[in-house]
DNA sequence: GCCAACGTTGGC
DNA sequence: GCCAACGTTGGC
């Protein structure tokens, strides 16, 4: 699903094959969908967990009171070979490293919550690149936002395996962002420890109790809270476990 | 490879 | 608008 891939021709991207016309039937369906379905955090853990989204903090400078304004993300990406619809969807952190300037931008994202979360990003901004669908799924690095949300490209591509035949150009349904690599962390950090932290702090009410990576296991972009970014970076300096 | 979780679709 | 069928995600 969401994520990205190959950067394959990005050279190709013109491409102009207007497929639009023939499929007609699309236009009134279109609109309906729309936006909000779910831009708002997880309906069901809203109870639980945004209050404390900043809990106490002192600092409460930013001002994410109301509407929370994320700050930091989860991206996942599959680091293995995967075929969809005879594309390779294999896209780890060493194939971003690869990429001209270890920059690429983020494609292929068909989930409205996951497509909200791209467009509230922000140029600067952090997120853990995740390893997802592997034999070791965890963190693996940090990436930054360098450049907001534009219209993706590979809905337009017939032959993207994530084409999209109902949305239109002068309407785009899909977007995405552009990361660039900012470093590996320094050891990486499994699933299963995460998970673990998740679980302890459920019981005792710890930063991790709410984590998307656990409540809402299928996104594959997850905005995390500055406690939650905080908690998980500083594992990266104990002892794996 | 299995299958649970969960998002999407479409009949009614 | 409900909900069963279906498809996809992604851990294990």
């Amino acid at each position: 699903m969401p994520w990205p891939s190959r950067k394959r021709d990005k050279g190709a991207v013109a491409d102009k094959k207007e497929p639009d016309a023939k499929i007609a039937k699309t236009e009134e369906t279109q609109k309906k969908e729309e936006e909000e379905k779910s831009t708002k955090p997880p309906a069901g853990s809203s109870k639980s967990g945004w209050k404390n989204w900043k809990k106490a903090k002192e600092s409460d400078a930013g001002g994410e009171e109301s509407k929370q304004t994320y700050c930091h993300w989860l991206l996942k990406s599959e680091p293995e070979s995967r075929l969809e619809k005879g594309v390779d969807m294999k896209f780890s952190i060493d194939d971003l490293k690869a990429q001209p300037n270890q920059t690429t931008f983020w494609e292929g994202v068909r989930n409205y919550q996951a497509r909200n979360f791209l467009r509230a990003m922000k140029l600067g901004q952090q997120a853990f690149f995740y390893h997802s669908n592997c034999k070791e799924p965890g963190v693996v690095g940090i990436v930054k936002i360098v450049k907001e949300a534009y219209p993706d490209h590979t809905q337009f591509d017939q032959k993207d395996p994530h084409y999209d035949s109902t949305s239109r150009k002068e309407n785009p349904k899909w977007s995405m962002v552009d990361v660039q690599f900012v470093r590996m962390t320094k050891r990486f950090i499994p699933l299963s420890e995460i998970k673990a932290h998740h679980l302890a702090h459920k019981a005792d009410g710890g930063p991790l109790k709410n984590m998307m990576l656990f409540t809402r296991q299928r996104l594959s972009i997850q905005p995390l809270t500055q406690e939650e970014f905080d908690f998980v970076l500083s594992l990266e300096e104990e002892k794996p476990h």
